[in-house]
Order: structure tokens, then C-alpha cells, then sequence
DNA sequence: CAAAATTCATTTGTATACGAATGATATTCA
DNA sequence: TGAATATCATTCGTATACAAATGAATTTTG
């Protein structure tokens, strides 16, 4: 006989969200300075050097309207800047800056270090099951 | 020789990001006329019974600010309503309403609906390891 | 008891997140 | 070619999420 009562502890939808919430948690308590969205976009244009706007939203998941508040704000401390395209005129190709260069070569340990605290309580074994897990649902 | 390049796509903060967004999303899909956090506070209320505000907060992993906004719209829709507790007059105590009972009762089968769906690409054995992995690292 | 500390709720400000509407530009296709 | 369609970006509105400040009430403690 297994419980068969709703259990909002035992939901994928309520773990996820308290899951994240910690991860924020963790993050803000070793990069006070760039939110996770912020990080994850310079990280990725870093990668990918410059692309459209709404091409980087798609890479690190973020919508038209999410992806241009968090660029506005890279965008206001210098770590990227933004210009129209002169080919296509409605796209807006996003750049990373010298400092947000620094900014990513300097933060990508310390986000090494967010990943491990974050998934502390798992042995590595536990880990990359659940990375993997996680991105069969994403 | 493992790779050791930092990818944005294996951390475990931007999976975790993008599997909590595909279940809103499929949230959305099945239950229209409520969010995920005000589902879960309506249905732990009726699951524990009229608390404090915070306390209630608390069981949902919400802070102060944030419950207060998910009680005033679930209020607002008539599913709650608020009282000041005599006992101790900094406290609001929160009540269910019959509607919102009824609301819970309803719901609570489309909410199975929905834990399905978003763990559809695993195996039942796998999204216990899921969950299971989960709780740990919340 | 009275002062200090704590707790509860509220408010303000900032940052995702997303749906929907709009305008500008490109592309398709009739 | 020119009209319909699609794409890109912006704006608006709503909803979490949380830090920090504030005020009111309670508890602790000296």
C-alpha cells in the first residue's frame, strides 16, 4: 500500500522551485555583484561572441522581453554594449566589453565553487545523476 | 582527460533554471487561473489549517514579502480571507474559504496531471531518483 | 518591572519571467 | 511587384522572489 495522498513535499514543481531557490541562495552569497541570469548571459556571449539579441535570450533561456531587462542592466555597468545591425536592421547585436571579458574570466571559479556548494549534499556520483535527470525534464 | 571547460549548459543553477521554467509552463497548460505558488499555499492551507501569514510562508518556502502578495490575490479571488489574531495581535491569521476548499479539491487531480507530464521523459524509477536527489540538495 | 531583543507584518525597490500588444523591418508568395 | 506573413525588439501589465527598512506587538533578560 503507498501513500496515495497529495503530498505538495513530494511534487517535481515544489522541490524544483525550493531547489532553485537555494541555488539563488548560494550564488548571491559568492557573487554579489551579478545576478545568476546576468552571469549565465555574459558567460554565454563570452562563448559565442556577438550575437542578436533575442539569438543570446534563446541560448540562456530567457524570453524577448526577460533577456532585454538583463542586457539594459549589463549593459548599464559596462560589461556589454549594443548596437543595430546594419544588415538586418531589426536585430540589436549584443557585444561584451574588455570588462565583461575580466568580469567572466574572473567569476568562472568562483561559479566552479557555486556548483560544488550547491550540490554538496550529493556525492559526485549523485550529481551527475541528477544533472542528468535534470536535463532530460528541461 | 575529462573535459574542464566551464559550460554554462552542465551547471547545475541554469538546468535547474530551465527545468523549473518548462514546469510552469506546463503548470500554466493545465491550470489557468492559478499559479504554482498559489496553488501550493492554498493547498497546504487546506492541508494544515488556519495559520499566521508567515507561518504559512514558511510551510511554502515563501518570505515575508512574497506570501503577503500570493494571500492578497488568492484573497482577492474570495479562496482565503484574513483575520488579526487576538491572541497575538502582530499575527493575521489566514483561512481557507469553502470556494477556496472547493478550488483545492478540483485542482488537485489536474496537479497530478501536471507532475506527470513534467516527469513524462523518465521512468517512474527515475524520477524517484529525481525527487529523491532533489530533496536532498533543497 | 523596564529596556533590549525578537517576531510578525507591511512597504519599497530591484530583478527575473512571461503573455500580449505594437511598430519596424524582412521575407514569402500570389 | 505588392500584399500577406514572419521576425526582432520594445513596452505594458502581472506575478514571483528577496533585501532592507519600518512599525507594532510580544518575549527575553538584566
Amino acid at each position: 500500500m503507498t501513500k496515495d495522498k497529495y503530498q505538495l513535499q513530494d511534487q517535481i514543481g515544489f522541490v524544483l522551485r525550493k531547489a532553485h531557490q537555494r541555488h539563488v541562495s548560494i550564488f548571491a552569497s559568492h557573487i554579489s555583484d551579478l545576478t545568476p541570469p546576468q552571469f549565465a548571459t555574459l558567460e554565454m556571449l563570452q562563448e559565442v561572441g556577438t550575437t542578436s539579441q533575442s539569438q543570446l535570450g534563446q541560448l540562456v533561456a530567457m524570453d524577448a522581453a526577460t533577456i532585454k531587462g538583463v542586457i539594459d542592466r549589463l549593459k548599464a555597468r559596462g560589461l556589454v554594449f549594443v548596437e543595430r545591425d546594419n544588415a538586418d536592421r531589426r536585430r540589436v547585436s549584443v557585444h561584451i566589453t574588455p570588462q565583461g571579458r575580466e568580469a567572466v574570466a574572473q567569476l568562472v571559479s568562483q561559479a566552479g565553487r557555486i556548483t560544488a556548494e550547491t550540490l554538496a549534499p550529493l556525492s559526485g556520483r549523485e550529481a551527475e545523476t541528477l544533472l542528468k535527470l535534470l536535463k532530460r525534464i528541461s
